[in-house]
RNA sequence: GGCCUCAUCGUCUAACGGUUAGGACGGAUGGUUCUCAGCCAUUAAAUCGGGGUUCGAUUCCCCGUGGGGCUACCA
């Protein structure tokens, strides 16, 4: 037995990784990370109606996507295999007859029906329903006579009077009484262990140092510690970390827009950006930092600085950290990005990125500036990749009124002598026209800007006509100019 | 209902029992610029309520209120 620090994630493949499992996975990883520990990935499919593989996947993917890799669990295996909770049952039924010989458990032939009208009768007396414990009280004679007739049964754990009380890193000292903590079923009638010992089970084997996981688990933690304790496993540590909520402090969940990493990653947010703000719904530094990188997390994470109030996820500075991790990649990365985006989309064809890879590289480092996600690529590119796109319906009122006709008729003049398109010399052509014409820069620039992209906000003019070329930009004025005087 | 648990700006959070209660997102205002984005500057905005303890409570204790979790032969 050694101290190391092993800790684990435990999904269950009963859906895609929500962002608050993503949360307890990051802990989990950043503090094995830091501590130079493990960290182990453990699939909790014992629901077999629910869990699916292309779940499993699907975590595994989004995990590896986040950047959280393990170094034991599926796929890279390690010597406290299996990691699925499918492949061990013979453990647990080991485990059980342990505790089964020790007398720590027993069983229990009490049938639903039973339970549930005796739960019944002690609700409708105003009771708080506890098992009667009427198999406890069973003698080994009749046990065995039940279980040759074929009497099915279900196997509890044999809880003594008293308290628990543990020390939770992130909620300090919690005490609960054993009259809150029924005679609990440890193996269903049929054979199926129950959640909370296979969860002791299989942390107590695997030598889980930590177990860091959500707080709606800390009610099951006094359970479990009876569990360790009738198995005579070491108890490990527990560190409870709280729910992520939605923006009206409800559990977060679909209802409230994206909530599960896949959602994130498809409408455009960086796995950078993901990590960095997961860190922050729950933990800080130092109250001042809000830029973590990945070793920067691993270097500053500490159990001891979770908080304790649960938090609501925040768009609004979520878009603010992925338009700072987007500020902060290479061309050729946002490029890949953007491209790939835009083929998953249909937004552009394969064959136009394979003839014209350099011409769309041009045209992303143009709109980039203004992205806080891939996903608003599609937008911003429009005017540029197709010659018919949308007009700001406000905007065409304002500008395309007869006043405006001397205005497209000098700047056609202008584009028409001038021999390149070289954004920076082209402004100052235009800069010149409209010193003829008496107006000012701006004057000139918003009709010609509406008439290029249909639109009144967009990076420099100037450098989106140097993309577009002449005949395109032509076309344009002479298209907007007919629309004036059509009138 | 019972039990557990949480409570600082709208949101994320900081603050050995002594601070003008700090930072960030978002908001507002101004600057830079052809617009947007960005960047810079300025600014509004909080200790849930009531009792204690203390010379002094955001901080410690109790009660209340509100939120969340658990109360399964779900995980």
């Amino acid at each position: 037995m050694s101290d190391q620090i092993r800790v684990r994630f435990a999904p269950s493949p009963t859906g895609f990784l929500h962002v608050g499992g993503a949360r307890t996975a990051l802990f989990n990883w950043l503090f094995a990370r830091h501590s130079g520990g493990k960290f182990i990935l453990r699939i909790e499919d014992t629901d077999r109606e629910r869990s699916k593989p292309e779940y499993e996947e699907a975590i595994l993917r989004d995990m590896r996507w986040l950047g959280l890799d393990w170094d034991e669990g599926p796929l890279v295996g390690g010597d406290k295999a299996p990691y699925f909770q499918t492949q061990r049952a013979s453990i647990y039924s080991q485990q059980m007859e342990k505790l089964l010989s020790q007398g720590n458990a027993y069983h229990c032939f009490c049938t639903t029906e039973e339970l549930n009208a005796d739960r019944e009768a002690q609700v409708a007396a105003g009771k708080i329903y506890r098992y009667s414990g009427k198999c406890a009280r069973l003698n080994p004679d009749e046990v065995r006579w039940k279980i040759e007739k074929g009497e099915a049964f279900a196997i509890r754990l044999r809880v003594q009077e008293g308290t628990t009380t543990f020390s939770d890193i992130v909620r300090g000292q919690v005490t609960v009484n054993h009259h809150e903590i029924d005679d609990l079923v440890l193996v269903r009638r049929g054979g199926e262990p129950t959640y909370n010992f296979v969860a002791v089970v299989d942390d107590a084997l695997m030598e889980i140092s930590h177990v860091i996981r959500g707080d709606d688990h800390l009610p099951n933690t006094p359970k479990q510690i009876l569990i360790y304790k009738a198995l005579g496993f070491k108890i490990p540590q527990f560190a409870h970390i709280p729910l992520i909520l939605g923006e009206d402090r409800t559990p977060l969940s679909k209802r409230h827009g994206a909530s599960s990493v896949s959602e994130f990653t498809r409408q455009g947010y960086l796995p950078e950006t993901m990590m960095n703000y997961l860190a922050l719904l729950g933990w800080s530094f130092d109250g001042k930092t809000e830029i973590f990188s990945k070793d920067d997390l691993i270097k500053r994470f500490s159990l001891d600085r979770i908080v304790k109030s649960a938090a609501a996820f925040d768009y609004e500075k979520l878009q603010w950290l992925n338009g700072h991790y987007l500020r902060l990649l290479d061309d050729e990365k946002m490029f890949q990005l953007c491209r790939d985006y835009l083929l998953e989309n249909k937004i552009i064809s394969i064959d136009r990125v394979k003839n014209d890879e350099a011409y769309l590289r041009r045209v992303i480092v143009l709109v980039r500036g203004n992205l806080k996600l891939i996903s608003q690529v599609g937008e911003q590119v429009v005017y540029i990749l197709n010659d018919t796109y949308p007009f700001d319906s406000a905007a065409l009122a304002k500008f395309k009124v007869r006043e405006n006709a001397v205005i497209f008729e000098k700047v056609i003049e202008v584009l028409k002598e001038a021999d390149s398109l070289t954004a920076a010399p082209l402004e100052e052509k235009f800069r010149n026209a409209a010193t003829q014409l008496g107006k000012k820069f701006g004057e000139l620039v918003h009709p010609m800007r509406l008439a290029i992209t249909g639109r009144t906000s967009s990076p420099n003019l100037f450098e989106i006509m140097e993309i577009l070329g002449k005949e395109r930009c032509l076309d344009r004025f002479q298209g907007f100019l007919k629309l004036i005087l059509k009138g």
